[in-house]
DNA sequence: ACACCTATGTGGACGGTGTCCACATTTTTC
DNA sequence: GAAAAATGTGGACACCGTCCACATAGGTGT
């Protein structure tokens, strides 16, 4: 932390966010403190209130790069499976729970502040610009597209697949079901994306 | 607050977890804090130390409160429509997303402190003995002996059944799904509740 | 080129919090 | 009835979020 030259400090926005990011990877939302971000970054704790209102403000911006890179893993996932259409919503599930448990911190940080404004702005898209709400959406409009997902199905069925993917992290990472053999996880995700199918569309297989 | 006479307090650790349990349903796990809670009971902050070694564990107790109240819920819920084998799944879903939505607060501190060993306490349970992801359980149980689930569809069930529901209920008061009208809420979770039956049994209807 | 204005960073302070230590008081135990 | 254990108090420390006044840098208009 050699102390910089200049008296200002360039993109002290940008960094503080990094520095958050970096904060809620090693211990959730809660660890998102501003003095030590400042810290890190090597200013004055006061210098952050010129770039955020407060510490919800960074904690809302460190939220937004976590949905990104929640959807960047989608997105991945996405790209190495394309093929069948049915095969997408397994690799975004498989992408959403991947990322859950390889940064769990950051997954929390993620969700940590709440609305919907927070979790469909621009600032939480993958690389091509969707977020992982959309990137299920789509998925799910692909389904129906393709005739495997009945359109009287259609209406509600994001919220049962987010509920169920989001639910499965939550308990995977945060709640009760952590703590379980990565084998067990596994079989369990394996199935609960089963379980989705079949949810989905009753006359599948 | 008047200031009790008797120099000990009688029971200063549950007193302790009833003002723990107040300050969650007013602002969820962050707002328990060791010395409002203190404070609310007229006691010295490190009195608390007695009877809880981190605010951590105060919180922890705060969430087993939280659980048993779910539980409690679930319960009666599932007093009020008892007949049919498939209508008890569907009361204790109704009873998990009305606490939660009654309750977010405490829902929110309920789920805090993490790892399984805290879910299934015997502190953690309703009236009737039985912790949340116990009455889940069980109903799949009754669904399998009555023939409605097929017993190769068993395993891992509750994993799939608990996630969407806990996920639907974290998404409509914690998270993005929160300011949903009422009406949609309402119909967002009947057709979740479809879905979680056909995910279950693929031959259902 | 100079003076101004605005954006940005600094320093110091305040109240609040978790937690530690030493001490006081009550209850229990022998 | 004295010793020991349990319980509550008081004071202190470090840390945090946030407010205020001030210092400095980068641009802007004349």
């Amino acid at each position: 932390m050699a102390p910089r030259e200049t008296y200002r400090h360039g993109n002290l926005r940008h960094a503080l966010i990094v520095a958050g990011v970096e904060l809620a990877r090693e211990g959730g939302p809660d660890a998102v403190v501003l003095r030590e971000a400042t810290r890190r970054v090597g200013v004055a704790p006061n210098a952050a209130y010129r770039h955020f209102a407060d510490r919800r403000a960074l904690l809302s911006a460190v939220s937004q790069a976590g949905l990104a890179e929640l959807a960047r893993t989608m997105e991945r996932e996405l790209a190495k499976a394309p093929s069948p259409v049915r095969a997408r919503l397994r690799a975004l599930t498989r992408g959403y729970l991947a990322f859950a448990q390889a940064e769990p911190g950051l997954f929390r940080a993620a969700f940590a502040t709440t609305g919907m404004a927070d979790t469909d702005t621009d600032e939480a898209t993958g690389p091509d610009g969707r977020t992982a709400y959309r990137l299920l959406s789509d998925a799910l409009d692909d389904l129906t597209a393709s005739g495997a997902l009945p359109p009287e199905h259609r209406p509600y069925a994001e919220y049962f697949v987010w509920s169920t993917i989001h639910g499965m992290a939550v308990l995977l990472t945060d709640g009760p079901l952590r703590g379980l053999l990565p084998v067990e996880a596994e079989e369990a995700e394996r199935r609960v994306a089963d379980a989705i199918e079949r949810g989905l569309c009753p006359t599948s297989e």
